[in-house]
DNA sequence: CATCAGCGC
């Protein structure tokens, strides 16, 4: 049996995520003779714990399993090293050479220069497409409409027709789907895209690539408990890459707007894998619950281990919501969690649901916080005066969990027409994922739940108009992610092991009291830091609710968390406790990492202030 | 008062 091959079959395969899902009742994976870690460059975070499984698992099985990991960039060395030597096969591609050309310096404004080389292109080059990467959405929709317009002002007859279409994640799959179509006669494709087109979408015809030699990223980070999203330099295999987009049908050329100088300096090798971006805590609640004898969360072995920092911040997450003990042993609840296919908070708010009996709203709760569906704001006039956006319903000032389940059931009894969506603003893909999830859901827990209860969206409404029972479930459930109250104003600190002074987002429709004050305990979905440190999704819950959380504070010991009888606990920082041995390159400091990242971004934002 | 990538199945 193999695993995630890009074939017609794929759908029969297993992905990354159900491999370790069916690890975890079966951790030998005694019916699987061949097992393969398919686009392992991308390094997700499930390839990594994938790879640290599989050397663990060829140690007990050298002799009847083989594991084959395949990758279009990934240093083959790197690899075989942690798999202590295994051979690297080479397998050359038919991949046309492509000509690289830098700038001699970095642009003040990479979106005119964008531009400038993109005309130049279309004026002197020789058919083929052209594919433009930039940052987001509101880069490519500038550079869109300044090509347009710029291709207009060409002489006529100049040069051939063109057709410039923008790509990025977001768009809705019909408009997503105009780039596979080839370019009518006489007619130059320019594809301005996101990172979309680096890895997950190949666009053919495309001769010409144009690299700014930035990328956004979520970053995590472990001390403070908060995201980001980044705009940061690439690397120099993702640079490789973007420029081998160019040479897929024939000689191609990629015009890096960079010196070549800092592709070579300054550029990382390779990106920081996700692993080291991003909470460990539902890795580490995983890795627990295989109940490999002797495993050792903090030893692990990686190929790129994550901090240090990052893997005790999971551990007290996860004592926090009661997945594991005060000892780090992973508890029955605990068990339970890992079943699940969720972030572990939203594992543990299920699981109090079913004992409260409000499973049917956790369920959808859950469900449309992992779609991620986004609420489009009423900003826009044009829209106003065309036609009013229906309402949405409004959380009835209970928060945003309470809001995405009216906004859900309200979609149920439009018998998830998709229309309803469109008129309200929503977008249908994101509904429907969110009912898919929901789907999925339901069934697991019907396996794992003693006595189901109603799982029927619309139910559960008459009897609890307050959302208590859900509000008590999410406090459960996000107790690591807690936030007080003030006593003068609406901010609020975060409560926990670190404290950060932070707020409600301002799109959030949790509201005040009479005396405009918020509710003195929230529990929030995440911490955003944007242009100031924000809670999104943000739920309010009551004082009784939180006092358990507090406790168990109290008794927070991460030496104790992170298995007492490790030798870490005992003394010193690792790195000088064992030298030479497979744990010195576990956990890395975490500040090497930010300090990549924190500098990655420093280099942009410096070009960027100077324009 | 904000925004922001892609992935998932």
């Amino acid at each position: 049996m193999l695993f995630g091959l890009k074939t017609e079959l794929q759908k029969r395969l297993r992905s990354n995520g159900v491999l370790l899902r069916e690890s975890l009742s079966n951790p030998e994976l005694k019916q699987y003779s061949v097992i393969i870690l398919d686009e392992a460059h991308e390094r997700s975070l499930n390839t990594d714990i994938l790879l640290g499984l599989m050397k663990r698992l060829i140690k007990h099985r050298a002799s009847d399993l083989k594991v084959l990991i395949t990758s279009a960039t990934l240093d083959g060395l790197k690899v075989s090293n942690f798999f202590s030597g295994c051979p690297v096969l080479n397998i050359p591609g038919t991949i046309f050479p492509v000509e690289k050309f830098y700038s001699t310096d970095r642009p003040t404004n990479y979106i005119e220069s964008s531009l400038r080389t993109a005309i130049d292109i279309h004026v002197k080059e020789a058919p083929g497409d052209v594919l433009i990467f930039m940052t987001g959405k509101d880069d490519i929709d500038k550079m869109v409409s300044k090509l347009e317009e710029r291709i207009q002002n060409l002489e006529e007859g100049s040069c051939m027709d063109a057709l410039v279409l923008p790509l990025h994640g977001s768009l809705p799959p019909e408009q997503q789907v105009r780039v596979f179509s080839p370019a009518p006669p006489n007619c130059r494709r320019f594809i301005v895209a996101t990172n979309v087109a680096e890895t997950s979408l190949t666009v053919d015809g495309v001769v010409f690539v144009v690299d700014c030699g930035y990328v956004k990223q979520r970053q995590y980070n472990p001390s403070t408990g908060m995201y980001s999203l980044d705009v940061v330099e690439i690397s120099r295999v993702q640079a490789d890459q973007r420029a081998g987009r160019a040479g897929r049908t024939r000689p191609g050329k990629c015009y890096r707007l960079y010196p070549s100088s800092i592709y070579q300096k300054e550029f990382l090798e390779a990106t920081i894998p996700e692993i080291q971006r991003t909470s460990l805590a539902g890795s580490v609640l995983y890795l627990k619950s295989l109940n490999l004898p002797d495993i050792d969360i903090l030893k692990f072995d990686f190929l790129d281990p994550p901090s240090r920092e990052s893997l005790e911040d999971a551990l007290r997450q996860l004592y926090l919501i009661d997945a594991i003990d005060e000892s780090g042993q992973i508890t029955d609840v605990g068990r339970l969690m890992a079943e699940l296919p969720l972030d572990p908070s939203l594992s543990r708010t299920l699981i109090e649901a079913n004992e409260l009996g409000c499973l049917s709203q956790a369920l959808t709760v859950a469900a449309v916080l992992s779609a991620e569906i986004t609420l489009r704001q009423t900003r826009s006039k044009e829209m106003e005066g065309k036609r009013k956006r229906q309402q949405l319903p409004d959380g009835s000032g209970w928060g945003d969990h309470v809001q995405l389940l009216q906004i859900f059931e309200s979609w149920d009894q439009a018998d998830y027409d998709p229309r309803w969506c469109s008129d309200h603003d929503l977008q249908v893909r994101g509904m429907k994922f969110s009912k898919d999830v929901r789907n999925q859901l339901s069934q697991i827990i019907q396996k794992i739940a003693k006595g189901p209860t109603d799982l029927q969206a619309r139910r559960g409404r008459k009897s609890d108009p307050d959302y208590r029972k859900l509000r008590r479930a999410l406090c459960v459930g996000y107790g690591n992610q807690l936030a007080e109250r003030m006593i003068h104003h609406n901010g609020y600190h975060t409560v926990g092991y670190r404290t950060q002074l932070v707020q409600v987002h301002p799109s959030s429709v949790l509201e005040g009291d009479e005396y405009g004050k918020l509710p003195v305990y929230v529990v929030y979905h995440e911490l955003i830091n944007t242009t100031r440190p924000f809670m999104r999704n943000v739920c309010g819950v009551e004082q009784t609710w939180v006092k358990p959380i507090l406790k168990k504070l109290e008794k927070l010991n991460i030496n104790k968390l992170s298995g007492g009888s490790s030798a870490l606990t005992d003394s010193g920082p690792l790195e000088e406790k064992q030298p030479g041995s497979p744990t010195k390159a576990a956990a890395a400091k975490q500040s090497d990492v930010d300090s990549k990242i924190q500098a990655a971004r420093e280099r942009y934002l410096a070009r960027k202030g100077k324009k």
